[in-house]
DNA sequence: ATCGAACTTAAGGATAGTTTCAAAATAGCG
DNA sequence: CGCTATTTTGAAACTATCCTTAAGTTCGAT
């Protein structure tokens, strides 16, 4: 938004072509733009020039680019958006499992890139969330990892509890089953919905005041959950 | 809009009187026009004359417009308007599942081709899609996976957040039968365009002011669908 | 005008998905 | 080690969504 500071990007591309695009679309937008040609040099770049984001693309002769992401995470969090044809699934898997913060795919239009370059540099600088989350007469006190219902505690197991909070952490936002498996069950348990249902269930009946009518904790059939608040 | 910025368009086109004309009609409106005679020539003049926007004529002597359209996809989303004779039905589907943005049907008017122009670069200018799209008192919230209908929230299954989101997605475009039953259902339901009127039935009647009368999610008879934005 | 293709709309049954209850397995704790 | 709390599994009833069928409409072409 201000001009002034939006930061200095280093692109991390061997074809010049896509290195001349970016540039000129950045600097239109008045980002400072440095460059590297192979993986090599653009880690060697981002330790002596320290920019306020990379952008990398997956296909790199040199090192493969989600080795340059590996390497870099081991020693920065640095908001990393990465680059891929639309065919390359696999590798964009790969580089967000790495510690990529965003993707694009290629072919992609200049008011896209600079739109998630935007939230890119946006999210690195704000990410602090409430200790205490409220909805209606619920409390969620993530510091103290407790519930309570009108001021009175609730006692709720951890997987009751690791649901609630991701929920509430996303409120007002459907949350798909499989984000909910992966994350509490972990990958290999995306298919198992029905744990969801169970908890879901439990959850509804120590925090709703109706719990087969539930006014918090909303059902989207075949998507996932969402929290009211 | 802003006379000072129309914006430079290509026209590819083997047939003389129609490159002509299109000239006339988009420079008097203060467009700058360059030509190319042939697609080969159309492409390579994109790279190095880097225009707004294109209009391409689907019956070309050398390549076949959709390939064309289909080698420049490889590498750039520069919005690209058809241009088609009535009977060609097959050929300007193909083109819009190729990645055309909009097309036009000879013969044509000027005020059509212009409002075309127009709205195929407005387009193409804010395409940094923000999480939230308003269309009238219609709004998408996409990182909510949320629709909201003069603020109130309007209740969509899946099928129809589907459908909703997509034509979003190319606001202002048409987009085929096939490419949304493909993306929706999969490639092996490319036929049921039915599932198709059904969905979009209930969407309008969840959506319109008057279903019958659709504003907003407009038919293009045995193409696709629209939606205005 | 009439016809046909494509589309709209309504309604019921089929299906996929959800809730709920309850029992079996597992984990955690004294 | 045994007890309890928790999680997983299984089954049944229930519900929302989707598909299908069928009738009516629009619109361009013959």
């Amino acid at each position: 938004m201000n001009p002034s500071t939006p930061g200095t990007l280093l692109v991390i591309d061997d074809e010049r072509q896509i290195r001349r695009l970016l540039r000129v679309t950045l600097e239109g937008a008045g980002y400072r733009v440095r460059e590297a040609e192979t993986g090599q040099l653009g880690l060697q770049e981002i330790a002596a020039a320290a920019p306020d984001g990379v952008i990398l693309d997956l296909g790199l002769p040199d090192l493969d680019g989600v080795d340059v992401l590996r390497r870099l995470r081991e020693w920065s969090r640095l908001p990393v958006l990465v680059l891929s044809v639309r065919e390359a699934e696999e590798v964009k898997i790969a580089a967000l499992d790495a510690g990529a913060d965003d993707y694009l795919t290629k072919p992609f239009g200049g008011g896209e890139l600079l739109a998630r370059v935007r939230a890119l540099l946006r999210r690195a600088s704000t990410d602090a969330e409430p200790a205490i989350l409220r909805f209606g007469d619920i409390e969620l006190d993530r510091a103290s990892r407790v519930v309570r219902r009108s001021g009175e505690e609730v006692h709720l197991t951890a997987k009751e509890y690791a649901l609630f909070a991701l929920l509430a952490q996303h409120r007002g936002k459907v949350v798909t089953q499989r984000q909910l498996l992966r994350d509490i069950w972990g990958a290999n348990a995306e298919d198992n919905s029905h744990y969801l249902r169970v908890h879901m269930t439990h959850l509804r009946q120590k925090l709703e005041r109706h719990p087969s009518a539930p006014e918090l904790l909303k059902t989207e059939p075949s998507i996932g959950y969402r929290l009211i608040g």
